[in-house]
DNA sequence: GGCGCGTCAAGAGCAGTGCTCTCGATTTAG
DNA sequence: CTAAATCGAGAGCACTGCTCTTGACGCGCC
């Protein structure tokens, strides 16, 4: 990439970088769909042609912003794996890391997981970021396998048909995992997206809400669901 | 209500119900966001200004979609419900039906369980519509708390702290339902939505996708976490 | 060193949006 | 029958994303 060799390509990056910060603060302030290239670029004090010679339409700043937000929680859950060395307190970590980058930024998550904006198809390059939290949690069951500590239940039925072909090809990135928890593994990823999203969404409200317990206690449980003990 | 007293009452309702209709094609043809005043108002072949006679804003309009989308989804869950006489067969009926009508009305779903759109305060007219579908699973529950089918598994812990309070306050609605298999049945429930908004908003893709085995995997053993035999 | 290419911000302009206000016409209610 | 309420139509405001053109500036090559 060579960044900054020039002084043009030093301050391009620079600019495209204040661009990105002043959506970024407009998404929180507002919300995706009320984010503005006007008034990104009035906050800059430019006029807003001149932003699309850094992004070329709208929805490429969002998908900008897409990949910097997998990004960030992808950080944030690696580095929650890592705070701790017992397989089962990991997967803890990394549940509670996702649900406080959550709630610290829900705009930013409503752009990723939540409804896909307007008719925008999300382009290759967010898959790679958009994996590294469940990429995050094979790893932890892979050492929690090798270690020992992962003791699949005697309930868990034995995955087959498709659904064992699919989880078949998941086991390249969570090697020794038996397809019985991977499958259980799915089923715990999927509910932890569904109660932070219903937690930020307002379907708890009346309910479950506050949800700290409730969380706690889901994480919990969905761990033992799936052997981590 | 006296729906059609006069002549002016009746082709009030029915331009109102017309707009919804002309709203709910351009809802799932554009999604929600590109749901424009003007478009319907040109399907219709009126003025943009005559539609706020019927809506007094856009949001409005997005509120009374949101409370149809309710109702239909209550409705067939609570259909599904009723499709079925062994109550784990009618749980199962219930997940199947709310994936299948989230399957076939994407941009609906994604109105009501996607991120919430702009600055709009989802009002207090949308959370008794919004309740159907979790009231028909807690009745499925009583139902077969009733007959005896219902049998906590062991290893369910008892909720302690607040959980236990929010989920006593629950059990209004689930007469006779243990509060351990009411913890279970929230942690079931937002699996459910997880699953169908991960497969609907497109992050099962290259994974689990198509999604039909794992879901009827994963329905399937939720129903017994909780204790449906 | 200067010259030309490529990049840059700026401005005008287009088509579209939500929403407000005013205006006659029509229907309703007293 | 008359006054009030309601209606659709139209003009207009402030805003949006985006395109095209213009003139200036920095860059690397000769």
């Amino acid at each position: 990439m060579n960044a900054g060799r020039t002084a043009r390509d030093r301050a391009r990056a620079e600019l495209t970088q204040e661009i990105k910060d002043a959506a970024r603060r407009q998404l929180a302030a507002e919300g995706a769909e009320r984010l503005s290239l006007r008034a990104v670029s009035r906050e800059l004090g430019m006029v807003s042609s001149a932003l699309y010679r850094y992004f070329p339409s709208r929805d490429e700043l969002l998908t900008a912003l897409i990949i910097d937000a997998y990004d960030a929680l992808g950080a944030e859950a690696e580095a929650a794996a890592k705070s701790e060395t017992e397989p089962r307190a990991a997967w803890l970590a990394v549940c509670r890391a996702v649900r406080a980058w959550a709630i610290a930024h829900p705009q930013e998550y409503a752009l990723i997981y939540g409804s896909p904006v307007s008719g925008y198809q999300a382009p290759q390059t967010t898959v790679q970021p958009a994996s590294r939290v469940i990429l995050t949690l094979f790893g932890i069951l892979s050492q929690a396998q090798a270690s020992g500590v992962l003791v699949p239940p005697d309930d868990a039925p034995e995955p087959k048909g498709l659904l064992a072909e699919q989880l078949q090809t998941l086991t390249e990135y969570a090697p020794g995992v038996p397809l019985k928890v991977l499958g259980r593994t799915a089923i715990a990823w999927t509910q932890l997206y569904g109660m932070i999203s219903f937690e930020l969404f307002g379907q708890l409200v009346g309910s479950m809400d506050p949800a700290d317990e409730f969380f706690a206690d889901a994480t919990g449980q969905l761990a033992t669901f799936l052997g981590l003990n």
